[in-house]
RNA sequence: GGGGGAAUGUCCCGAGCGGCAAAGGGGGCGGACUGUAAAUCCGCUGGCUAUGCCUUCGCAGGUUCGAGUCCUGCUUCCCCCA
């Protein structure tokens, strides 16, 4: 980032403070579009999961302030280039999704988007376009004629994607080649239908963000732009967005409320002022505040990361909920009836249900040997006492209030009810 | 087309004289310590109706009391020559 550079407009200057930028083509350029409040710019998001996960929410919440700011959001569904395929993650034999499956994720990604953006039909709402709208028409020899001959291969050759993988004398196969022309022609035709002048991503986007600048202009366009945000890591190297459990899940579907919270409230104290910036719309002042605090207060400032995020996914009221649940769970060590719930036939229980079969049944560990395991190490509770007998039997007798609470570590928890 | 390598525990990397549920890492999980953090230390890291049974080393056959290990064929990937 040009140390020097001041931006004069809302859009930038928000950027910058929070720390969503790792490289801009041209900070003044961009800086004066959205001065003007003529910027519109794009963002593309895969559509090959029916959720977006934790990793696409800086993507997200630079689409947001875009629209804060004055500027119209658009995020980009790759439906056409989903079925291609993204080759760049090199394990094999990616399964191809059929196109009912890339339909149902759209719909399902949308509802995602609709938390962050406001959609319609004014001057800064957000619109969402698939580009299987333009790739699926293409023709392979109009293709080549119109589009391909602006491309350069001495040019894409020298791209550090591609250099790195020749250098290393790493297969680059074809299809991986064309992927970001279809990129590239991607940002020229959100230019021709939205007049879409900046195309934002990850660091790692770089290369092809840029290649569409050019084909922008050898295609007629005015000057577009590049801008790309950090990688992100947490402060102890980890990918953000990944646990145990799975993916961060955005979509409450596919990763409880509850979850979710917890996800932001476990952040490491190194990470808590970074995070407070990209992932909340708190103002500076209260982050500044906030990341001040040390030692143990620091606690407070993860939680309200963590109501803050989650409220802006899921609602406050959800958010509220999932907090106090929280609360009552490790401050109070009380049974908090909004844990999570598992029912089981009345009559099983009543006949006795082996401790290790009942904690695979609620899914807190996924095979009877790992249960085993745990109980050696301690890591199974019932009713927060520590399970020693792997033989024990669970009847009626251990209902507590109506459940049984199972816990699996410290943080896991589920209430097993006789229906 | 010719020659030479490689594929191992369904997260990854990676050892493996014919007796192997298979060394060692990383990652992950649990425990201790804390603050639901980090760091550190300890334990675990195929499945089950479990003093036993079943399934794993690219795929399919074969040799053998016994195969990840030896033989044959196949698949995929890499390297060298053409």
């Amino acid at each position: 980032m040009s140390a020097s550079f001041v931006p004069k407009s809302d859009f930038l200057s928000v950027l910058m403070e929070r720390g969503y930028i790792h490289q801009c083509s041209d900070f003044e350029g961009v800086d004066a579009k959205a001065k003007a409040g003529e910027l519109i710019a794009y963002i593309g998001f895969d559509c090959t999961a029916s959720s977006l996960h934790v990793g696409s929410l800086v993507q997200i919440m630079m689409l947001r302030w875009l629209q804060k700011t004055g500027g119209k959001p658009v995020p980009l569904m790759g439906g056409g280039t989903t079925r291609v395929g993204d080759p760049s993650g090199k394990d094999e034999s990616r399964r191809m999704l059929s196109l009912d499956d890339i339909e149902a994720n759209k719909t399902s990604i949308k509802q995602v988007f609709s938390k962050f953006l406001t959609f319609g039909e004014g001057r800064t709402d957000a619109v969402m376009p698939d580009n299987a709208e333009w790739l699926t028409a293409l023709n392979y020899i109009d293709f080549l004629r119109d589009v391909g001959r602006h491309f350069s291969v001495n040019r894409m050759l020298s791209m550090d994607s591609v250099k790195m993988r020749l250098e290393r004398d790493q297969e680059l196969s074809f299809i991986e080649f064309n992927y970001m022309c279809l990129q590239a022609y991607d940002f020229a035709e959100l230019y021709r239908r939205y007049g879409c002048l900046l195309q934002m991503g990850g660091s790692d986007q770089w290369g092809n963000i840029v290649t569409g600048i050019d084909l922008g202009r050898r295609m007629g366009a005015p000057q577009l732009y590049a801008l790309t945000s950090p990688l992100l890591t947490t402060a102890s190297g980890a990918k953000m967005g990944k646990t145990a459990a799975g993916a961060v899940w955005l979509n409450a579907d596919m990763l409880p409320v509850y979850d979710y919270w917890q996800y932001w409230r476990n952040t490491e104290d190194a990470d808590v002022g970074r995070f407070l910036k990209l992932f909340t719309d708190l103002p500076m002042d209260e982050i500044r505040r906030l990341e001040a605090l040390a030692g143990a207060e620091i606690n407070e400032a993860k939680k309200i990361l963590a109501t803050e995020a989650t409220a802006m996914l899921h609602g406050r009221e959800q958010a509220m909920a999932a907090s106090e649940t929280a609360r009552k769970t490790f401050e109070e060590g009380e049974l908090a009836t909004s844990l999570p719930t598992v029912e089981i036939a009345a009559g099983e229980l009543a006949d006795g249900i082996g401790v290790l079969n009942a904690f695979v049944k609620v899914g807190l560990v996924p095979s009877t040997g790992e249960a085993r395991r745990q109980v050696k190490s301690g890591g199974l509770r019932v009713n927060d006492a520590v399970v020693s007998d792997e033989r024990a039997q669970l009847t009626n007798a251990d209902l507590t209030g109506g459940v049984i609470k199972l816990s699996f570590g410290k943080k896991k928890h589920i209430l097993l009810a006789p229906r």
